[in-house]
DNA sequence: CGAATCTCAGGGAAACTGATATAG
DNA sequence: CCTATATCAGTTGCCCTGAGATTC
């Protein structure tokens, strides 16, 4: 129980720090998050329900995840070609620049996982990927 | 930045899980703690800011919590005999028996952390405690 | 008086349920 | 017709800020 406990406490000290280290850039870690996911996305945009599926959040959840994140101009929504009951997140040219920046600054600032090494990072991975892996995190 | 991610989402995971399993007990994952914080101090009482002290958690947080549980039968508010500004929050013989109750259901239904063995678990939380420390958990 | 403890009022962000419109 | 996708309205739980009453 006390592995337990040291997750949501380490849960609770990153978020901590993380919204911290992004409010100058008017972001939550929730849609910092999507934007990094989008940033990795080959086109640059994704359907609203493969963003969902990959950051494992409620479909209203990502509706209102975008709708912030579109009035801030770092999105822009658009009618999926392919399936139109669909709807595609695209980032901007603005939401590029702005997560660079942000990911640079956490990168620069004294965040909490400088701390470890390589190896440790990796052990961690490894031994919470578990947890993931049972809960169909990982291609669920 | 990916064992961020880990821990971000075994965070999610367990606390979804946390909240199913208790929720037949009227319980959330934050008042489960409280209960259990009390239940390993020696009097089965604490003042609501060492509560908070060991939760990490905003004070009015903490009112809003004993508020639950006060309600709820399973705590009772009593005025601090050595210190009149304070109050401390006593566990009631209901809430030590729901908080038993509670914890067996989490270890005998098919809880995410069963996966582990004692040797993961003490790696896990040997890793984390370096996030912990630096940020003045552990006697803050 | 200054500091600590708790409470109340109010607000923000996230996630959910349930219902609805539209498209496959 | 049935399913999938996204949205809207409303609710809940949590944590915070700011302001206050009380006590040390």
């Amino acid at each position: 129980m006390a592995a337990v406990t040291s997750i949501m406490r380490a849960h609770q000290i990153l978020l901590s720090q993380l919204d911290t280290l992004l409010k100058p850039y008017d972001l939550t870690f929730a849609r910092y998050e999507a934007l990094v996911l989008l940033t990795f996305s080959k086109s640059g945009a994704l359907p609203l329900s493969r963003i969902g599926e990959r950051l494992m959040v409620h479909p209203t959840s990502v509706t209102n995840t975008v709708d912030r994140l579109e009035r801030a101009g770092l999105v822009r929504r658009m009618r999926n070609p392919r399936d139109g009951r669909g709807v595609l997140a695209e980032i901007t040219e603005r939401g590029r620049s702005v997560v660079a920046e942000a990911t640079e600054n956490l990168m620069g600032a004294g965040f909490a996982m400088t701390m470890y090494g390589e190896a440790e990072l990796e052990q961690m991975f490894g031994l919470l990927r578990t947890i993931r892996v049972a809960a169909g995190d990982f291609e669920g």
